[in-house]
DNA sequence: GTCTATAGCGAGATAGAC
DNA sequence: GTCTATCTCGCTATAGAC
């Protein structure tokens, strides 16, 4: 075994992290306190302080670890040649990684005010790099006579405030499986862009 | 003249809710705190309080009139018996009012957490009746047969989502007119339910 | 690594003078 | 209608025992 004897170290800094992101997703981040963080981990709040400097660290720390983990599902995608193709693979990719991870998304969007400018900067330069990959998509599927739109810059924003619009009411169990989801705003998306 | 000698009352009450919904949209309920409204308005913290109960009832106050006044004008649109010309309607009327207002729609969104359960209902009953209107327009024409959706409730839940996006990134004075952003929006809204 | 205790501060809200 | 003063509470963060 590798644990150590006292290893709860390795177990309360991920604890700590996954409690506060789901509360500050609830409550909102000037709304939670460091004490009600600490309750819900089962430590003192003192303690909470020997896995992040300060409250604002935290909330970045969220935020980012959730961006560098989106950026770095989008780039191990399969690579796809046909524009269209990648537009759909893309649409999919959206909606399954968001929908499983609304807290974060939550938090992201969010809470973006509450970051301190040099953090927000960094945050903002990882959502424009999202939002280029979408982009450089629909451009090529113009190039390609595939798709037709007004303003490519402007439809990357519309579909991706479309896609990440399905945290606000899907839930898992409900009337329609992810899959059956996926389809429709396949559907919208593809008609949107004129394909 | 009708103004009484003592007529600040009347100023400083609106003034009040001005000040606190700009600093809600800016730095979040929760941060801001009642010295630093009082303080923007240019009066004593006390005194605030002669102008709402407390903090909540603020907050409340302001999402409420907004969502009113939402409705209120989408009541007094011009009728509209062709179904496409009417979806076009809702989608030029929901860009202008929703972009003149960044502020009040921000906080209506982002703030529905702090309301206390009853509030919350309250604006959520007014938010669902918004959104059932424009699902209504989408049944129409798909019974017309001008528009072909496989889920209308979906639909209308993307296409608020999509419209509403433009909060994100528009600006006065920026690369697109408000009439140019309009036509590029309802371009992509026509094509997206097959129409 | 976690605890107790506390420093230092600022919050929401109220009382009463003017 | 606005002010000053204040009550009471909870906050972030730290110090030091164990």
């Amino acid at each position: 075994m590798a644990r150590k004897k006292n290893s709860s170290g390795e177990i309360t800094g991920p604890r700590v992290r996954q409690v506060a992101l789901q509360l500050f997703a609830r409550h909102g981040f000037a709304a939670v306190s460091m004490r009600q963080i600490a309750q819900q981990v089962g430590v003192q709040a003192g303690a909470l302080y020997l896995y992040t400097p300060d409250k604002q660290s935290l909330l970045f720390d969220l935020m980012q670890a959730h961006m560098q983990e989106l950026l770095d599902a989008l780039a191990t995608l399969p690579p796809c040649p046909d524009p269209l193709a990648a537009l759909e693979q893309f649409t999919r990719f959206h909606i399954r990684f968001h929908s499983a991870r609304s807290d974060a998304v939550f938090v992201s969007y969010m809470e973006l005010r509450n970051l301190e400018p040099a953090n927000f900067a960094r945050i903002e330069a990882m959502r424009r790099s999202y939002e280029a990959h979408l982009e450089g998509l629909l451009a090529k599927g113009v190039e390609s006579g595939q798709v037709t739109l007004p303003d490519t810059k402007l439809a990357a924003f519309a579909l991706i405030a479309m896609l990440t619009g399905v945290n606000t009411w899907y839930r898992e169990g409900g009337r329609l499986s992810l899959a059956r989801v996926e389809d429709i705003y396949w559907d919208m998306v593809r008609k949107a862009v004129g394909a």
